[in-house]
DNA sequence: ACAGACTAGTTTGTATTGCAGACCACTGGC
DNA sequence: GCCAGTGGTCTGCAATACAAACTAGTCTGT
């Protein structure tokens, strides 16, 4: 009935309520924005591009972790540790589902 | 020039960590949402369609009142006292930008 | 007229959690 | 051995979202 492009009727905006904290978060968006993008990718990498400091950064990588949102796997480059993580599959749904929530809501009319 | 449509770039996606703290948080969004929807609307009516407790309505409120976002006005209806609230203009320009940032954001290829 | 229920909203207390800086483990050059 | 650099975790503080308790006043029944 509104249509893609009109606004969105009250019941779709009070879903905004649901959204996934844990994505919604914009440290967290970010990270998981850009590893949706990229694939996978280091630490060194994520604290390059997402400009966070190491503390922050590994500490919402851990909570990511814990909800198996992004795989975090730890290896060596040589003899130097290194840390990799990539979305799983229910972080890659989550996220897709936190956008598209997201699209729905902020996809209203210009007002 | 990633053109619409496109992924956004990684600069692009840093910008989410400048997000609007006061908007993003979804109980505010929803409040300013709807506001900017329906033009003005009163505590009861915005009790009713958040869905929020009346504890958490009114201290969202204040501080979006507090931020100039949020204009309120207190009057009678017949006895009953009665809070009207609109969205300032700066709380209308936060809000389109907010939307447009994160449409930007959002809005890249499903990956 | 008084008691109790209801309307409209604010204040208070608590429990999360985001953040940054201190800290730890290890490697490599001198 | 010592100092600097890399890779990453842990700790303490400040902000804040939330709901329950409270305030102020009105309406209803008897």
């Amino acid at each position: 009935m509104a249509g893609r492009g009109g606004p969105a009727p009250a019941e779709d905006l009070q879903r905004i309520l649901d959204v996934d904290r844990l994505i919604h978060e914009p440290a967290r968006l970010l990270i998981v924005a850009l590893l949706a993008s990229v694939g996978e990718a280091d630490f060194v990498f994520l604290q390059r591009e997402t400009g966070l400091t190491k503390g922050n950064l590994s500490s919402h990588l851990a909570r990511l972790e814990q909800s198996d949102y992004v795989r975090i796997e730890k290896s060596f480059r040589g003899k130097i540790p290194q840390t990799v993580c990539s979305l799983t599959s229910e972080g890659r749904s989550a996220f897709k589902t936190y956008r598209s929530q997201m699209r729905r809501t902020m996809g209203g009319r210009p007002g």
